[in-house]
DNA sequence: GCCGCAA
DNA sequence: TTGCGGCAACGCTCC
DNA sequence: GGAGCG
């Protein structure tokens, strides 16, 4: 939050730092300040935009804005201001007094709502490592609608990696890749037959006797260097390639059919989670990035493909059956007209759906975004998150609305058995 | 984007 | 040297 | 049986 600031000394009429705070415990607490990222017009352009919230009082106690050896006092007089503006502010690391160190101001971020401003978890920039990797064209336009470049994307893929990684890196992998763009021709790509891969993960024929080797991402540098070979969207297995053969987990996508309202899928959602709580299974849930919902049920890996997809079938079934008006089980476009279709085709062996944080080859570049269930009501829409703005999003957010996905452990044979 | 193959 | 095609795969639905 | 589809 900008909090602050101070006049550029000698020149009236520019910022010279910024006052920062960061939310804690329900209140701003002060956490340094940043001068510099700026150019003149910038500093003017900030200067202008501060001029209409000055206020007297200080949004925290200025005995708090003690421990800086470089504080404020330096720079003259702070002035405040009404905290409804953010900064994003990048930085080497917190200092023990909890203030930003060699911060650089990078932009103002008027979308994010001042009570989601804290303090960002530490992570390590995967940068450094990665800066090995050659791009090209990092220019190049991508999507045309938006004028996202290739360099977007594979940032976006830098930035995302530590979430996303846990996600791809034990499963098989369908790439979808597209060397000329959204709208140009794309391929899927599951082997590694001619194309030698960076850094991705080959498997011996003998994982899946009779079909072509495997492939798993399961590192940062083979996600960046997938998006340098034009990979958009990382598609997985319901299986591991521990235990190909018994899925851990099941997949409900959620695809609206033509004249489906958005409130219409979100309200989907939440029947397809009511009746997998009857059944006795937790779900959880993303956005696809396309059109629709990602219901997602990790399960003990006991069963093999055909029994969990039937178990699928099932659930699905009942729902169509039960909620004709809202639902339908058959994949064909014809009968789905204001429906929508619960797709649980993609839970047979070697099916593949979009994962966690795959960005999507379509207008806009959705990404799939694992969100809480209560976020569920003011999903705006399946591509809400974005190549461009999900880093910003994830930085703020304070917890992972997946973190229990990951230990979670249920058995179908109940659940299967409440279903027959 | 890149490789292998044919022209 | 240049050009060009491949780069997944399955079940389901409808015709 | 085959095209189309996701």
């Amino acid at each position: 939050m900008i909090c602050g600031f101070a006049d550029r000394q000698g020149v009236p009429g520019e910022i010279g730092s910024l006052l920062l705070g960061v939310n804690e415990d329900g209140q701003l607490r002060y956490a340094g300040s940043v001068g510099t990222g700026w150019d003149s017009k910038t500093a003017a352009a900030i200067r202008a935009r501060l001029a209409k919230l000055t206020t007297d009082a200080a949004p925290f106690p200025p005995a708090s804005m003690g421990g800086s050896r470089w504080g404020p006092a330096r720079t003259g007089a702070p002035r405040w201001v009404k905290p409804c503006l953010v900064a994003e502010v990048e930085f080497a690391e917190w200092t023990p007094s909890n203030q930003v160190r060699q911060a650089s101001f990078k932009a103002l971020r008027s979308e994010t709502p001042a009570s989601e401003v804290h303090k960002e978890a530490v992570r390590v920039e995967a940068g450094a490592t990665l800066a090995a990797l050659k791009i090209t064209h990092p220019e190049r336009v991508i999507d045309p609608t938006t004028g996202i470049t290739k360099l977007d994307l594979v940032r976006y893929y830098e930035s995302v990696a530590d979430w996303m990684l846990p996600h791809l890196a034990v499963r098989p992998v369908a790439l979808l890749r597209a060397p000329d763009g959204i709208g140009g021709e794309a391929f899927f790509q599951k082997h590694a037959e001619t194309t030698k891969l960076p850094g991705w993960t080959e498997h011996p024929a003998s994982l899946w006797p009779g079909h072509g080797r495997l492939l798993t991402v399961d590192s940062a540098d083979a996600l960046i260097g997938a998006a340098q070979l034009n990979v958009v969207e990382f598609h997985t297995w319901n299986s591991t390639t521990v235990d190909l053969t018994h899925p851990d987990r099941i997949i409900f996508d959620l695809d609206p059919g033509e004249g489906v309202s958005w409130q219409h899928v979100q309200e989907a959602a939440l029947l397809v989670q009511t009746l997998l709580g009857e059944l006795g299974l937790a779900a959880w849930l993303k956005t696809s990035g396309g059109k629709g919902l990602h219901v997602v049920v990790p399960v003990a890996p006991e069963f093999d493909y055909d029994v969990v997809k039937a178990f699928s079938r099932a659930a699905v079934q009942h729902l169509a059956k039960t909620l004709p008006q809202r639902f339908v089980a058959k994949s064909g476009p014809s009968n789905r007209k204001g429906k929508v279709f619960v797709d649980y085709l993609r839970n047979g062996i070697a099916q593949t759906t979009a994962a966690a944080f795959s960005a999507r080859a379509r207008p806009g570049m959705g990404v799939s975004m694992p969100v809480a269930w209560d976020q569920l009501p003011q999903l705006k829409s399946a591509y809400q998150w974005t190549v461009r703005n999900a880093r910003e999003y994830l930085s703020f957010r304070t917890n992972d609305p997946w973190c229990d996905f990951w230990s979670t452990t249920q058995s179908l044979r109940g659940p299967m058995e409440h279903l027959s």
